[in-house]
Formats: structure tokens, sequence, C-alpha cells
DNA sequence: CAGCCGTCTTGATTCAAATCAAGTCGCGGT
DNA sequence: ACCGCGACTTGATTTGAATCAAGACGGCTG
């Protein structure tokens, strides 16, 4: 299955064999639609999720119920971590953006396991320093970056890079990327008309062509 | 001296004396002026620092050369972990918002004590997840909510509570405080002023003066 | 393949915060 | 004390993005 795609990851590289199998024992794989929510803010913490087929948000929700999604985990990736090593509740809640298959790691084992296993924790070690730099990644980017700015930077970081050239899947919904850009969908879809305008790129339904990637970085006015 | 402080903080108590012994020998502490960049961004992260005194900014400069402030530290606050562990040069710089005494941790010292006292890498574990959490929460704060009740939540973290009411020392220059709270320091100054008018709080130099600090959460209009 | 519903786009307008531009305050130095 | 300078405030104006409000598209379903 994709126990390939999980073996690979950051995390079990580090983490090594054994704690993989030891985290993989007790789990579970769900299969989710889009749109179906996976846990709420505020509820307890317990699992771990390893997405392993599509996009997860982390939905987070203020006090009036105005909700913006904080990061959007793919295939392959880790989270939660925090909650479930602090013990705390959930701080926000995570719904599937596409249909998903999600691996549901019990958090005690997880607690344990960073216990006995000292590359478990080395390995988790350096998924949150990871995890954090990409939080403050966002973070300049909310309070430098125009939203244009901010909108090349993203499909860059999906272009499956061919020689400078090509294309970006985006199968979750454009209200999530926006939430995620911290931008109303409005605004993403003026965004995305002017660069198309500008030849920076060509939009064809839930995938969009890159030229020029670099230029796309680069090309931004003023 | 301020050994105390370095005992008592959430993560000391987590990793225990002997780690503490051992991280504590081969560190030094460094006197520096308001002002004083202790390291720039992508250099080679040498150093953990531990904040004894002063408030410190972690700066991230973007690629036209804006600046802007990650995260203020204060007293007792332990940070740069992330570039530390992953061997990867620093995301930002920093610079002492106000004159500031920094212990000095070598690179080196945490690694080698990570990889052989489990009770330092939990302590690590858990400094990271609280770290991720405060900028999830601070991403929160920037795509939901409005300057004005940035700038409360801001002040009413920092208000030593005195049943209800109380005050916040604010050091630091107002400019990093703006920058902190992703707005111009003109934004910061009237929305202060907004809220002296409507008596939430009273300024008094570097000191706020907060009557009732859950007034001061709940009362935004709208 | 017609009809429908949800998603996305397009357009007009408003608004919060940035920018530009003077002041004024307050503090360290002589 | 007085000066001078950086830090902060105050005011006027602009602007990027949000909001409000229709449409158009596209993908299912019957």
């Amino acid at each position: 299955m994709n126990i390939d795609l999980i073996r690979r990851s950051p995390f079990f590289v580090v983490a090594g064999e054994a704690a993989m199998a030891r985290l993989l024992r007790p789990s579970f794989a769900q299969q989710l639609p889009r749109g179906a929510v996976m846990f709420e803010q505020d509820e307890q913490a317990d699992f771990l999720h390893l997405v392993l087929a599509g996009s997860v948000g982390l939905v987070a929700r203020d006090e009036s119920g105005a909700e913006t999604v904080v990061e959007i985990f793919g295939a392959g990736e880790l989270f939660l971590v925090p909650p479930v090593v602090l013990q705390l509740p959930y701080l926000a809640s995570a719904t599937a953006l596409t249909d998903v298959r999600v691996l549901m790691i019990p958090a005690e084992a997880f607690r344990a396991g960073m216990a006995e296993d000292p590359a478990l924790a080395r390995a988790t070690v350096e998924l949150l320093a990871r995890h954090w730099r990409l939080m403050v990644d966002q973070v300049v980017d909310l309070k430098l970056r125009p939203a244009e700015r901010r909108v090349a930077r993203f499909l860059s970081r999906r272009v499956s890079e061919e020689a400078g050239a090509g294309s970006a899947e985006l199968p979750e919904p454009r209200t999530a990327i926006a939430a995620r850009l911290g931008m109303t969908p409005e605004t993403l879809s003026r965004t995305l008309k002017g660069m198309e305008g500008d030849g920076l790129l060509r939009s064809a339904g839930k995938r969009i062509d890159v030229p020029d990637r670099d230029r796309l970085l680069r090309n931004q006015k003023k």
C-alpha cells in the first residue's frame, strides 16, 4: 500500500523502522469524503494523523465564529503532534479538503514510543522544528507580502518541476486555498486572473500550468 | 543570580537539573544594549539563546528588504531551537529590543545533550510544541482579527493580574510592537488612543494601566 | 440531456489600514 | 537648562483587499 510513502517521509526516515512498526501496529486507516470534519477544535487529542492521500485543512475558528485555514497538509504529512505531546485539546479543527485517506495513530502509542525510543523523539523534534519554520514563514508572508506575491509563492511551492516549467494541482476548494493564504476567494480569483493576463500561468480547471516558475516568483509589479 | 528564573522555566522543569547543569556549563552570558543585533538571518546557528533579562525580537526580512517582528521573547524564554536542531541557518535575525542579558548556549552542547538525555529531548519537544501553537495563534490573529482586537489581546497577555485590573509594561519600542502585531506604528498609536478614549486603558509612558482586563478583551465593537 | 445546486468568477462599492507628511514629545548630552 | 534627535503621535489622503451582489460555469442526478 502506501507503506512506502510513509517510510520515505522525512519523519520516519529519522524515526527508523522500529519506531515506525511500533506506531503502525495500533493504528488504522480511515477513508473520508471531501468536507468531512475529522475532529473539532477543543476536543481531546486522541490521535495523531498521517495523511495517506488527499489534503487535510487545519481550520481555526475565532470567538466570533469566523473560520480560516491555518495550514493544508498533503500526502505523507504527519500533523497534530503538539496537542498530543502537550496533552492539550486541539486548537483547531480539521476537515477533509478532498477525499482523503488518513492513518490514525493513537496518541497513547505515540507518547509511549517517544519516551522509549530516542530516534522517535529525535524525529519528533525535527518535525516540530520544521513545522515551526513553516508557520514563521506564513507569518512573514501575511505581514510583509501583498496578496499577489502570496499566491505566487503558494503556487510555486506546488509546481511539480520540469526544468523551470511545470504545473500545480489544486484539488482543494478555492475557498480553502484563499483562507490558507489569508485572503477572500474573490481576491484569489482576481489575482489568478491577473497573473494569467500577464502570461505567468494558464488556468486549466483544477490544474494550473506555470510556464516559468522563476518569472512567477520574480514578476511582481512594484 | 537568575539561575532560579532558569530553573523555574517550563523548559528546565521538564529537562531536569542534570540537563540544565550540562547545558549551562559551556554557556556564557552576554550583555547587549538596546538595538544590538544578536545574529543575522542566514547565518549559521551556533547558539541557542535564553533570555535572562529584557526583550529580544525575532526580525525577519523579506526579499525586498522590508522587515517585521515575528515574535518577541522575554525573560526566561529559550528560543532558536529549530535552526539548531535542523542545523540550518537562522531564518530571521534577532535584535535586542531593550537592554538585554542573554545566555548563549553552544549549539553543539545542546545537540549532544539531546542525543543522550531523554528528559532534555522531551523538554525540547514540549517547547517546540508550545512555540508552534503560539505561531498558529498569531496566524489566526492576523487572518481573522482586526487591528484593535490584536492590540487588546497582546496587551491583556502582558497585564500583571491583580483581580481583573493591572498594568502592562511595554519596554520595547512601539515600532517593534506594531510590527509584532502586523500593523504600522501609526495604527498602533491610534488604536491605543481610541481605547483610552473608551476608558479601556490609561497610557502612562512605557506602562499601560488596564482597569478591567475582561472588558478590554470583550469590548470590541462588532 | 435538462435542470439544479454548489463553486467559482466578475463587477461595483466600501472600508480598514497603509502611506505620506508634519508636528510634538521626551530624553540624553553638553 | 537648553538643545538636538530619535521616537512617537496626529492629521490628511490613498489604496489594497473586503464586502456586497449578481452571474456563469460545471458537474451530478434524475
